[in-house]
DNA sequence: CTAACTTGTCTACGTCATAAACATACACCG
DNA sequence: CGGTGTATGTTTATGACGTAGACAAGTTAG
């Protein structure tokens, strides 16, 4: 009613803004690595200098924070409602390590920068979900999901941190390897997890 | 022998060395954080110019990888030989634990370097010791430790992350959530760990 | 047209890692 | 004792970085 046409305010139109900041800023990430994403460059790769980015994001750590965000928003998680809940937090750490995977070069920064928390709460949301469907509190319920992320998030970092001699193509050894780790790893703790959660412990 | 006095070389005699540098490197990392932590301020700090710790270690980087190296040689794990291995996997989490909230700025480092792998495998050489008397495969037991540890890191990382609006003393309280949900979360994978390669699985 | 306002650019500063040339301080040999 | 070789520390310099401040450009409101 108020606003009818957006009516655009006065002043030079934008070329860019935050959000076309943020999504390059991912996409040099992936192609050339994270010392790869400075102001210059991120610029250059947007067709404006440096110093314009500067009218969208404060400084350097803010596009970091915003990567991060828009990272976490890219985990999806397949949670039906018929789901039992260990099945939601498998299919949980599933989705966050594809989205790990699917940026190796970006998983430090993910490991050194927290997520928003309303952005983390909005991923697991469906995960708690099946949790209260089995009548389980909250509380314990995020412990669970929060302990399996750290899980996916360390285990992450390991398979992504370079190892002095390799090229850094993706081996199919190497990967079957971690892929095999990561199930055994998670499985335990998600049994371990049924055990001290169920109301019945069919062991 | 051979070197029977061990003969000073030729050449100015060294004010500094690699060891040194080390020390110094964690020193200023415990106090100061890690963006302190550049060639001029440790050269300051051991009373030379950032040059000279060229002469001693190829570049910050070389730095860096020698302070997780050394801090990961600061995890002492105690497993006497009566230890069963559930207990063993237990101490190492703390040991671990202890020594990643004894230098809490260096966590990210620790995270985003790997261990090198002579080093890593010394540390987890007494747990291993536990499986084996119990009759596990190495292969099962190193998957098992690593799954510990990249829970234990994961778990550091989320807890020394810095939260937006706080003060980095150390919140009691914080302190006291994160131990507790540290607790939760390594007994569940533990017990997973016990279910999946216990000859009898008492449930 | 003028004023106001927003966005992009130019220039500049201080700091960083580190390369190259040079100075220093010792052991060794005559 | 004095020269020589050698390892170590220093000086100076380079290019890249994040980002502050002044200015130019391009739009809307009057």
């Amino acid at each position: 009613m108020s606003t009818d046409t957006p009516r655009r305010r006065a002043g030079r139109p934008p070329q860019i803004d935050a959000e076309g900041i943020v999504v390059a800023a991912v996409a040099l990430i992936d192609a050339e690595g994270l010392e790869a994403l400075t102001m210059r460059r991120l610029g250059t790769e947007l067709g404006v200098t440096a110093m314009s980015l500067y009218r969208h994001l404060p400084n350097r750590d803010a596009v970091l924070a915003a990567v991060v965000n828009r990272l976490a928003g890219e985990v999806a998680v397949e949670a039906a409602d018929a789901t039992p809940w260990p099945q939601a937090l498998h299919g949980f750490a599933r989705a966050y390590r594809r989205m790990l995977l699917a940026h190796p070069n970006a998983v430090p920064l993910l490991a050194t920068h927290p997520v928003d928390e309303a952005a983390g709460r909005a991923v697991i949301a469906p995960v708690l979900e099946r949790f209260r469907a089995a009548g389980i509190t909250d509380g314990d319920a995020v412990t669970a999901v929060q302990s399996v992320a750290v899980y996916v998030l360390g285990h992450a970092l390991a398979e992504v941190g370079t190892p002095p001699g390799t090229t850094r193509d993706p081996q199919p050894a190497e990967a079957a390897y971690y892929d095999q780790w990561f199930d055994v790893g998670l499985d335990a703790m998600v049994q371990g997890f049924r055990h001290r959660l169920a109301a019945d412990p069919s062991c």
